[in-house]
DNA sequence: CTGAAAGCGCTAACAT
DNA sequence: ATGTTAGCGCTTTCAG
């Protein structure tokens, strides 16, 4: 049998906690001596806190949380939600970056004091409305979704990105988009490349917009013509089938038997630049493409940056049944923060959102902002970072070092 | 200017708060009848219950949650950790299982009105003990783990695998284990294989170890060789080199020159059985190995199943470059909730030990437990399903339903 | 140095 | 049908 159970009557009695004044009245003090001595606080004899502590220890006493929570105005609780993928909660998490600083927030989080509750995408019905929440994180919303303002309607503060900057009650923290995409298009140059193309979602995200509009002044910048493939659903099979279409050199829709495209009415790939039919080289196995001097002519792309998230070992098996060889005809680079990146043949050069060290901003600000009160900065930029491999240089210089895209700050 | 700053004083006041009783002399009615009102509880004219929600919602009334709790003597809340690979809270999120048990676990929960916090492995410092948690979750303990006792002594119900069995307090659901193992294994033999080898993680946690068990019965059973790899470490890279290992027909440590290893000292596979060295056959490409009846002699392996994670497009290049076809020489199948799995050439067989029935099952369990003080029973079994793709079947008929291991549930 | 008492905001007996 | 009152368990002035 048990410890614990008082009145022998019912079998299954849920053991009636041992509260606050039953360990006072057991010691013979008042409830004030004995949470000033477990709480470390006020000016007991020491012979006094012991024996206090002792008892409570002696007694199994565990404070009751919600009344500590009551007494101190706030629950040390956050909400998590993300905005993009609107749709069952169960799926955001599959991805690396998702699940990376999912993680990596609840970590954090912890570390400062703070739990956080997972929430479920989309704010139909606001579940959290019966949760003691002293702040939202919000990532990645919609540009129309209404999450931001339903939370902050309820008077809790939002974390975000810098899509909500100004919103009183608002913090943002996000990636320093522009300057993650020069760098990975510079990097292309710097080898040689002179006709990249980028695979990017088709979503009102933030970052994905931003990921265009930087690639378009990019191009602009250095003269080149803006190759874009947009990709219309999240998943491997969508992404996949887009990166096939960049690589065909052509419009979407053509050239295709894959039966896993998942192209629903309007939300297929759409393919701007570069429109002139490069010809159905679908060739499986031997013959190379071009092969002369690469910053000369040809329609073929000869560098692919793709920033919708898919599996990079699969990416680089779609490059190679249109019969590239990468590095040889194609530079290679995935915004990702898949693992299995660093396993492939040749391994697939990443650029790191750094999912942890946004979760760390994000926190840190949020821990200003609740204890401290702190209204500035209203938000932070972390800067991205290029895990060069080798499916994007063409000579041996792998040993090169990681670059910050955001040089000032230290590459932690 | 927002609504909402009171006395104009200091600018950065943080809105007090409209409370009950503040509502309640604004509508010039009593608490009671403001609470009764906005709870639907209690008998009051339709008249007054719909002023009090007016003046409710004017004000912008928001009850606060931790009072509610407080009076509840519950916060709805429960905690979620995972016992295996017990380091960083932000690694085991990319593993496909748990990122997706743990979403599961998160929303269905909130459907039945549990909010889930996610806790840092690791009962090192019980961070859980500021949260007023209804229950913990504990998935995939280790063997020596200490945390399932350290919330059953704080007086929090667990809900684990099965190794909590018989424990008072604790409740479990698990994978029917034996089931799946014997499922995948049948598979191989309908398929003509007979020589296969298991890879499987070299871990304390009960699944890990009932997978060997289950391998070790059925190869008795069929009076095979029992062919295993243990993998000491998790991660993409330990179990690829495991993969090599067996596939190489021989003991570890040989025959590798791959630069990912991660081998630690004492952390590296075992090769259990069949252990005649089988020569150096590390072909990249060409030629292939055996070749003639499947049922006969030779020692290299003619089926693979792999428990560990690992990408199955990884998986599936190992097998390659040891000069393998798949499924000509070699039928695959990988204990995997990777989606990848659906999209590699050819597509790979796993066996799902479906997170989101497991899930659904603990949850349900635990809402019975916390609020109709069901008992019985402790536990519950979730049969795992078989996703036959071409990875795994010698011939063309690749089109036969999924079977259930255990098929006395419904196939849901 | 210690104890009595006042709430935190809400809900539910118990009056009226 | 509505209002009054007593706590849920804890922390914290404020007397003693």
């Amino acid at each position: 049998m048990t410890s614990g159970s008082r009145h022998g009557g019912q079998p299954s009695s849920p053991t009636p906690r041992v509260r606050l004044v039953d360990v006072a009245r057991e010691a013979g003090l008042s409830k004030t001596t004995v949470s000033a001595a477990l709480n470390d606080t006020g000016r007991l004899s020491p012979a006094v806190r012991e024996k206090a502590r002792e008892t409570a220890r002696r007694m199994g006493y565990r404070p009751n949380v919600t009344a500590r929570q009551l007494r101190a105005g706030r629950a040390k609780l956050i909400g998590f939600m993300v905005g993009e993928t609107a749709d069952v909660t169960s799926v955001f998490l599959e991805s690396p970056y998702f699940a990376r600083l999912t993680g990596a927030t609840a970590a954090t989080a912890l570390r400062r004091g703070y739990a956080m509750v997972l929430l479920p995408t989309g704010s139909l019905q606001n579940e959290w409305a019966d949760l003691p929440l002293d702040a939202v994180v919000v990532t990645d919303p919609d540009a129309d979704d209404r999450i931001v303002d339903d939370v902050l309607a309820a008077g809790i503060p939002v974390f975000s990105d810098r899509s909500v900057e100004g919103r009183p009650g608002a913090y943002w923290v996000d990636v320093d988009t522009s300057a993650a995409v020069r760098t990975a298009l510079d990097h292309f140059l710097e080898q040689g490349a002179r006709r990249p193309v980028l695979v990017v979602p088709d979503s009102t995200t933030r970052f994905h917009a931003e990921v265009f509009a930087a690639h378009r002044e990019w191009c602009a910048e250095h003269g080149l013509p803006e190759r874009v493939v947009r990709v219309g659903e999240p998943g491997n099979g969508p992404v996949v089938h887009a990166v096939e279409t960049a690589l065909a050199g052509g419009p979407a829709g053509e050239d295709d038997d894959r039966p896993d495209g998942g192209d629903r009415p309007g939300g297929g790939d759409r393919s701007d630049g570069g429109d002139r039919p490069g010809g159905g080289d679908r060739s499986d196995g031997g013959d190379r493409p071009g092969g002369g001097d690469p910053s000369d002519g040809g329609d073929r792309p000869d560098a692919l940056l793709v920033v919708a998230e898919a599996s990079p070992p699969l990416v680089l098996e779609a490059a190679r049944r249109h019969g590239y060889d990468v590095p040889g005809d194609l530079l290679l680079v995935c915004v990702s923060e898949d693992v299995t990146a660093e396993h492939t043949e040749p391994p697939v050069t990443t650029l790191s959102l750094r999912p942890e060290a946004i979760a760390e901003a994000g926190i840190e600000h949020l821990v200003r902002v609740l204890e401290h009160g702190d209204r500035e900065p209203a938000g932070t930029l972390v800067p991205t970072r290029l895990d060069v491999r080798a499916s994007s240089v063409r000579q041996h210089d792998q040993s090169r070092p990681s670059q910050l895209a955001w040089t000032s700050l230290p590459p932690t």
